[in-house]
RNA sequence: GGCCCAGUGGCGCAGUUGGUUAGCGCGUCGCCCUGUCACGGCGAAGGUCGCGGGUUCGAGUCCCGUCUGGGUCGCCA
């Protein structure tokens, strides 16, 4: 239908005669000459329309009405170039209109410079689509999806698709259930993620399998969460924790390389999570600064004050923040309380190098006295401490630091901040801990990624007799406090399997239950394997710089798991409910009974 | 499920201590305009202030409940 697009004309394309489609992004009319902005999806030229039958047609044009123009290119005339725009030296003079139609009045305007509330923008999702910064992020994800393929493809991995309609994988979220029409009662389940599958395709001997994979958790909302989401999906054969370690690291170079223009030396930093918790009291630490915690349980070991006589006190250092008033510090209070803790004890250290603030005058002389050099703090700042069980503690200390950061303008917006965080638990206890003792022996364990996550080899013969401490060989990568993927390296052999399913208390009836197909196929020649999975809206998210990973989704849901352009979820009708056998009595099982 | 914030013409917002006719910008519609590019000028239409109840002589404003959206904690390997 068209010559040209809009936003690709120049200088040099004076003196051609073009076809143009598009919409109509403005008209400015000045009765005798009218211009139009007209744009496609390379951008947007200036449109002329002078005296006469074009100029009285012009003028009947609206917003968003789609037209097809034919006209002459012309540099503009001395002094009215526009420089701002890429078309700016150029205008159409159009020698031919037609409305290929037309637009009703449109329910927000589409202009880049105007706000509008996102749910006006997600109703009307398609037109919102036509502004620029909507547009741009949903092409750098596919630019995004097209660089991870490139990387992927050229290391020989397969992208192979798995059911959407499948039996509950074993993660800990809840399941989207489907009822199955053909068999009353029953129901399949949406993929929390294509784990078990790309596991099978290893035993498949596909050695290297990877897919961009819809994933499904009926969960609550976040800003960085949706029902349906999805993951960059890698799995490979043969490898071992470092290996997939540096494939993820030249995907993630590749993608930051083409869509952020920078370029992240290799390898990545590496954390443990032992100390990912005590340094920064977060599994998924922002290291864009460098505030950490300090640990005082021994410099408070015989200390008068009550509140700190626990199995962990830490602290964390605001720096410049003794001149807080009291309606602040009182916030920090209120910090602490929303995250489910009493409050957050403070000290302010004065110009001078004495103490302040109300928890001072409870600490020994010689407490006060060593304390500034013992946390690092300098006059002038604040510190924070937080008192009692050690995870609960550093994770507030672990907020503090973030929110502490922020405020103090410590965090460099600029900045790329990329970590693996290692060594991870292999198990974590179901039950909670009581001041700091652990609860072994009658304590129940849960996996900590997965029930398929292998020991790290020492841990391998036996994990069993500290499950408390065991490691496994899984791995985060963290952006800017953001997890955006993670993975491991998963057990193959039938009887480590076993011996971890022990742990968890999945009895081998129940084990073969829940994912005996699984189980069956590691008998039959299961290599060593292991993957990661990239959560993709996210890097998107990161990739586009917006802040929600709904601006990097075509069609998000919103609150509730509503989909406002649908109205998803709706009711059925009485007929598709009985065809559905939504109803159906399940047949008296004692299988049934575990759930 | 807990907590916080918001809901006022199509969109974005203001609305004081409870007081007369609920304002502003943009958009929309009509007219005018030959160099604009977020054009400009003149005029007009458009609101049961999310919903329900209560207090009051009087409620957009105060109280209770509820719905929707956003954030956050729980939750999410």
């Amino acid at each position: 239908m068209r010559t040209h697009e809009a936003g690709t004309l120049r200088a040099e394309h004076a003196g051609q005669s073009v076809t143009l489609t598009g919409w109509v992004a403005r008209r400015r009319d000045h009765g005798g000459v009218i211009f139009i902005d007209l744009r496609d999806a390379s951008g947007v030229a200036q449109v002329v329309f002078r005296e006469g039958e074009m100029a009285e047609r012009a003028h009947r044009l609206r917003s968003e009405f789609v037209v097809k123009i034919v006209g002459d290119v012309t540099a503009r005339p001395e002094g009215s170039a526009n420089p701002d725009l890429p078309t700016g030296a150029i205008e159409v003079y159009a020698t031919e209109l037609e409305v290929l139609n037309e637009s009703a009045a449109l329910p927000f305007q589409l202009d880049d410079h105007l706000e509008v509330g996102e749910e006006a923008r997600l109703k009307h999702r398609y037109l919102d689509l036509r502004r620029s910064g909507p547009a741009k992020a949903i092409r750098a994800r596919s630019e995004a999806n097209r660089i991870a393929r490139e990387v992927l493809h050229a290391e020989k991995f397969v992208e192979v698709e798995t059911p959407t309609l499948t039996r509950s994988t074993p993660e800990g979220a809840r399941d989207f259930l489907v009822p199955a029409r053909l068999r009353p009662g029953s129901w399949y389940a949406l993929p929390q993620s294509p784990q078990l599958f790309k596991q099978l395709l290893m035993v498949g001997g596909m050695e290297r399998y990877y897919q961009i994979a819809r994933c499904y958790r009926d969960e609550d909302f976040r800003a960085d969460r949706q029902p349906e989401f999805t993951q960059l999906d890698i799995e490979m054969s043969f490898v071992e924790q470092d290996d997939v370690i540096a494939l993820g690291e030249r995907i993630i170079s590749a993608l930051w390389k083409g869509l952020a223009d920078h370029e992240l030396p290799q390898p990545f930093r590496r954390i443990s999570y032992a100390d990912a918790m005590s340094k920064y009291g977060s599994d998924k630490p922002d290291l864009r600064f460098d505030v950490e915690l300090v640990e005082l349980t021994d410099y408070f070991k015989e200390t008068p004050f009550r509140v700190f006589q626990a199995p962990y006190v830490g602290a964390v250092v605001m720096p410049g923040g003794a001149d807080q008033p009291r309606r602040t510090l009182d916030g920090w209070q209120e910090f602490a309380k929303q995250r489910g803790h009493r409050g957050l004890a403070y000290v302010l250290v004065a110009e001078d190098g004495t103490l302040g603030g109300p928890v001072a005058k409870n600490l020994s002389e010689a407490e006060r006295e060593g304390l500034a050099k013992a946390v690092g703090a300098n006059p002038g700042d604040c510190v924070f401490f937080a008192a009692g069980d050690p995870d609960g503690a550093r994770s507030l200390l672990g907020a503090a630091r973030v929110e502490i950061a922020s405020r103090v303008g410590l965090i460099d917006e600029n900045a790329w901040s990329f970590v693996w965080v290692v060594d991870f638990p292999m198990f974590e206890s179901t039950e909670k801990l009581k001041d700091g003792d652990v609860a072994v022996g009658g304590g129940t364990w849960t996996a900590l990624h997965h029930a398929f996550t292998s020991p790290t080899p020492e841990w391998l013969d036996n994990f069993e007799s500290d499950p408390g401490n065991a490691l496994a060989y899984a791995y985060d990568i963290v952006c800017n406090g953001n997890e955006i993927g993670g993975g491991s390296i998963r057990i193959h052999r039938a009887d480590v399997q076993q011996r971890a399913f022990g742990v968890m208390g999945i009895g081998p009836e129940e084990a073969q239950e829940k994912f005996g197909f699984l189980l069956d196929a590691f008998k039959f020649g299961a290599p060593p394997h292991g993957g990661i999975a990239f959560g993709w809206d996210r890097i998107a998210m990161l990739l586009s710089g917006t802040d929600s990973i709904r601006d990097v989704i075509a069609f998000p849901k919103s609150g509730g798991g509503y989909d406002p352009l649908t109205a998803a979820p709706a009711p059925i009708t009485p007929l598709q409910r009985k065809e559905a056998g939504v109803d159906a009595k399940p047949p008296v099982d004692k299988s049934a009974t575990d759930k």
